[in-house]
DNA sequence: TTGAAAGCGCTAACAA
DNA sequence: TTGTTAGCGCTTTCAA
């Protein structure tokens, strides 16, 4: 591997003048330039990025840590980010940490002594006095997303889900549901609360309502199987069921056609996310929220730190769309 | 940030005595190990992980080059790999190809400046000359995973496709069915090639075969949906669809409820891979590739190349395993 | 068992 | 417009 040495002896040129038209910093003269590119050409050179890491403090690389890969938010999230670091000339570290605090810290710790430029957060578990101690230690920016503290100054890049969930439990009502349960999932999950507190604003004044029409569970198929489950033998005559995500939406309607209960004759369902519906069959009613959107536009905030732009740390929220489909009877 | 400097005045050592120890490399005295730990505990002294790259070699990273971390067969395998380097002190960088060569010759060469330890390539249009030379050129090991190159010297870790696609089929006449159509994936894609084949071996000598039960398609969901309604067109008598893959599976299964056509009642189908399982409703039987399995041992491979263990570049083969569900009346 | 010192390949003052 | 040089934080001979 040549290195700027090489290159700077076959152009007959310092390092420093060779590092200049690399970093086109300073002034070069354009026979210089031109002498010292060829060189580059001939001899194949390519920056080392590790050296530059050490003498400048840019790598080039930022991390996202997600809960799981598997879950099928993430990887769009992910493919978003990666596209836009790409663009940017960035790499993406991928970090799966199970919401595992622990797992989290490990990962941070070792994130900053490979110094990554930035870190891209999906975590339900961080506190935020932890975030920003980390930001200040490190100095290492960091962006929130699917995820929020409210009064922190911690960048952060979440979809509207009270509006999106307000839309899920109206469209059950308008396909003629006349008493609706709900699957939510994880109440630390900033997500999960906010969707829950839709379906009790609009719900908990109807004569029908109960507090064990809301069942608690995780975001996963087997807990939207457990639930709907419990649901039914609490409340068999529920006909319209918003499932905190579409994992639980999918375990719930597999339940159901086990079952016999027809969807959406019987029980109309809805999920929330926009991410398994492609899979479903029949057709799964949705609210989608703007994945990549949102994967896009947390980068971008996030580079723009990088840079050292003096970018506030503000809340960005996404809206979200109603997809109706087979399982609510459109 | 302390520096390996600062431990060393703090200890009163050298800083080749903190590297030892760092290490665990040379002879030090049990005393001096002692002071040199306190003093870093102290300091709160983490190395640095970029200088350590460029002194040494090593940089504790590897890549992983997808085609798409949302075709869902991926992040099981990015989570295999992932978990496996976490394991061992090793980070993923996560790059996604779109299957461009363009892309992919980008990223190698971005990797290779990045130095990463290791590069985990799922790809099926590199060509193997190009993989062996960037191994030479760049000395840093490749494996392959999901293809492999008969007769060429490159590590590859893969499923046995031929014999879980006839897995498919038997289980398919075992159902019943009279005359099994195949929408097959990409040419060019290995495993595609060597599921079609068992399908042709099994089949093409029954009366009821014509070549053009045979409908080419990607492997996605919309291609699926394309292929089963050209398929009916054609032969609208046949009662078996083996699918290349669960995605073309969950677009068949859609069309042909959307067309009214019963499954497993009319039509049995059955998929390849088993990632989109959960996600079916009724349940989607295909024959399962342990992919976790797949990239922890590729992993493992890498891992034992990076230390420099002489491993032969063998071709490693997985069984693959049945899993009936409701579409083939299961 | 320990230390001094020469790099690893590059950037960024500071001089010229 | 260009060159000299001192690091960046660590590893690794080579001597002591």
């Amino acid at each position: 591997m040549a290195t700027i040495r090489d290159v700077s002896k076959l152009a007959g040129v310092s390092v420093a003048t060779v590092s200049r038209v690399l970093n086109k910093s300073g002034y070069v003269h354009k026979s210089t330039i031109e002498a010292v590119e060829k060189a580059m050409q001939t001899l194949q050179y390519k920056p080392s990025h590790i050296a530059r890491s050490l003498a400048g403090k840019r790598t080039a690389t930022v991390a996202l840590i997600v809960p799981n890969i598997l879950n099928p938010f993430f990887p769009l999230l992910a493919r978003a980010i990666e596209d836009t670091a790409q663009e940017n000339g960035f790499s993406v570290l991928l970090c799966n940490s199970d919401s595992s605090t622990e797992k989290e810290r490990q990962y941070m710790e070792v994130l900053a002594t490979k110094q990554v430029d930035g870190l891209l957060l999906a975590s339900y578990t961080a506190r935020p006095e932890e975030l920003s101690a980390f930001e200040r230690d490190s100095s290492i920016p960091v962006v929130l997303v699917d995820n929020c503290f409210p009064g922190q100054p911690i960048a952060s890049f979440i979809a509207r889900h009270r509006e999106g969930a307000r839309m899920a439990v109206r469209h059950l009502t308008a396909q003629g549901c006349r008493k609706i349960a709900h699957i939510s999932g994880p109440p630390h999950v900033f997500a999960a609360h906010e969707r829950r507190l839709a379906y009790e604003e609009l719900c908990q004044d109807q004569p029908w309502y109960t507090p064990d029409l809301i069942v608690q569970s995780d975001y996963m198929i087997s807990g939207g199987e457990l639930a709907v489950k419990q649901l039914l033998s609490r409340h068999p005559d529920v006909d319209g069921v918003f499932a905190g995500n579409d994992l639980l939406a999918v375990g719930a309607m597999r339940v159901l056609y086990a079952m016999g209960v027809h969807v959406p004759g019987q029980i109309k369902l809805i999920g929330f996310d926009g991410v398994a519906v492609d899979y479903a069959v029949p057709g799964l009613s949705t609210v989608v929220q703007p994945v990549y959107e949102i994967g896009t536009q947390a980068m971008r905030h996030l580079l723009a730190r990088i840079r050292g732009e003096s970018v506030a740390p503000e809340i960005r929220e996404f809206d979200t769309r109603l997809a109706s489909a087979a399982s609510t009877g459109c």
